[in-house]
DNA sequence: CTGAAAGCGCTTACAG
DNA sequence: CTGAAAGCGCTTACAG
């Protein structure tokens, strides 16, 4: 058993006063309500003694608020949602907040009842990183109705009144598309790793859709998910294969790669590719360094507590959609020449 | 502001019943304590339609357990310390715990002060993930004869008396030199990142000492801290380049490889390059698959939990070393052949 | 100048 | 069979 704190009472029993007037000093008030000094340095000895620490959560018992941010993941492993949660935790610090981490990869089905139980530590609220596009939103409307302070972050839900802060996902597809377009590529396969339903996932598509019909190109019909390197290693076998492959994520564009090779294709010369998030770390000492849509992801994560902050202070019951810029950074996985390595130089300093 | 939940006396006074039957009926003690099933059914249906939420701090009020630990983080962005935080989630909960993670990589000063008043919030206690050697030790040899559980993963301090789980650091470096000795290198130089006298750090230079005076080698007098690629560079450049260089932690022999292909060498041809840790993604696109010693962070998070979970029943005060086993991978940076190609498979199915 | 008391949301012996 | 009361650790009006 670890030994219980002191509390106010035992060390006012300990000195012989009131346990009002140890909660006078130790809150430095003892003066504005004129407690005789000696009381006051008895209460302080006795306090520094035995490690008195006030007990943060009475003053919760009373506001209401624990300054707790529960944030919901469906895991924090990986090279993405790190930094989401960095920039989360980052923000909450300056803040006074602090931050609870929640995966729920196990299945969606656990989530609600997770978060009730958060609800019920009653922290302030919730940051969502949703995955799952369709489930719980029923439940994400109750909860705002409830008055409970919501944010999404990375994706969102239309149909959702809460803030929500994602990246330009449109614009930074349509990017993307563009740059395979314009180095001459006509047969751009497009190819998304599940859940293509997710609504950022779905602005993605959205935007290589529109870059492809605005320069009156076909929209390839064989948009899949494809989600592991066997699959496209297949799709790629099929007469008319593409010269290109638009991925709506890093770890999909990377499946084209691994697939292109091992059927011997070089990329970018027998296909390029370009991938979105440039999540990546190390990326310059890859094989073929690849070209994605860069969206500051730290970035997103501190906003999205910024907005939070904001809910907590009063639910504002609207959807409003914030969206940090996404950036193409170009790079060996598109480029004309394989050789043709765009450094960006970050990656280099990182350590463990 | 946020609707404040319902609480028992509010329902009380709606039902028109004292508020120690609510807590009976919300119990589901009402049979128990023979009270009318007409006041449960009032109670039940009234708590439904108000949302009642139980608020699990005055659990923690009576008993002084929150069921939360506080884990200490440098920080959480890269590919390595998010995997121990995976673990130590995922443990965390199949316990009924909660996680809040604090990253102190503004400075190692402010991190008494996030003790303190993550003490203050109640956590059930810490664990901590050191990065510094020195700093601190004696404040967390305070909360241990506080009675604060305590439990050190990654790295440890002898001289704290708590739980630690590490990884094999020794016998892994003796591993991975010893491989690089019998490949029939005899100039291995070796180099860690800062900080080098962190303790896991030590160990696994006495890991690579050993291998040396094992084999009758010569130490090389010039380890260092090569922490960046210039430094490594300049370090190749002079004369007697040692043929292998052995680097305490991955991302220091990434740098390796860097500054080997700055200068024209090949490596392993020129240059055989080990690193530790084995924890970068995507390891198979890489130019030059790194050969690494492999520990399962995940897995050293979960164990770190556990031995949590042990503190909280009963701070042992005992410093108590856990090891995880250390595995080399042999991969392309250090075999005869470059394109001899290593694959151990994982990493292809990752997704975003 | 100082202490007694209410109240935050609950559980649990205790009284009637 | 049911309610009043204490207590967890505090803050803050209030009483003397």
């Amino acid at each position: 058993m670890s030994k219980k704190s002191i509390s106010m009472t035992e060390i006012a029993a300990l000195a012989g006063v009131s346990q009002s007037a140890v909660s006078l000093v130790l809150n430095d008030r003892w003066r504005a309500k004129r407690l005789s000094r000696a009381i006051a340095d008895r209460v302080i000895k006795i306090a520094r003694e035995r490690n008195y620490r006030p007990n943060r959560l009475i003053h919760a018992l009373r506001t209401g608020r624990t300054h707790t941010v529960a944030a919901i993941f469906y895991t924090v492993r990986g090279e993405y949602y790190p930094q989401i949660a960095a920039g989360i935790e980052e923000e909450a610090k300056r803040h006074g907040y602090h931050l609870l981490i929640s995966q729920v990869m196990r299945g969606i089905e656990e989530e609600a009842g997770e978060i009730e139980v958060l609800l019920e530590r009653r922290v302030d609220g919730l940051i969502l990183v949703p995955r799952y596009p369709v489930a719980n939103r029923d439940n994400y409307r109750r909860l705002i109705a409830q008055g409970i302070p919501l944010v999404c972050v990375d994706s969102y839900f239309p149909d959702v009144p809460c803030p929500a802060v994602v990246g330009a996902d449109e614009e930074g597809m349509h990017a993307a598309t563009t740059h395979l377009i314009e180095l001459g590529h006509r047969r751009i396969a497009y190819a998304g790793m599940a859940p293509l339903d997710a609504t950022h996932m779905k602005d993605r598509y959205n935007g290589f859709l529109k870059a492809m019909t605005g320069h009156g190109l076909e929209i390839p019909a064989d948009f899949k998910v494809l989600d592991s390197v066997t699959a496209v290693a297949k799709f790629l076998r099929r007469p008319g294969r593409p010269t290109a492959f638009m991925a709506d994520n890093d770890y999909g564009a990377l499946n084209a790669i691994r697939a292109a090779e091992s059927l011997g294709l070089r990329v970018p010369d027998d296909l390029a590719v370009a991938g979105f998030s440039d999540c990546l770390a190390n990326e310059d000492v890859y094989r073929v360094p690849l070209t994605s849509v860069h969206v500051d992801l730290m970035a997103m994560g501190r906003l999205a507590m910024q907005h939070f902050l904001r809910e907590v202070e009063h639910v504002s019951g609207r959807h409003e959609l914030t969206r940090l810029p996404a950036s193409l950074v170009v790079r060996a996985s598109s480029a004309g020449k394989r050789s043709a390595l765009v450094h960006r130089g970050h990656g280099q300093a990182s350590r463990k």
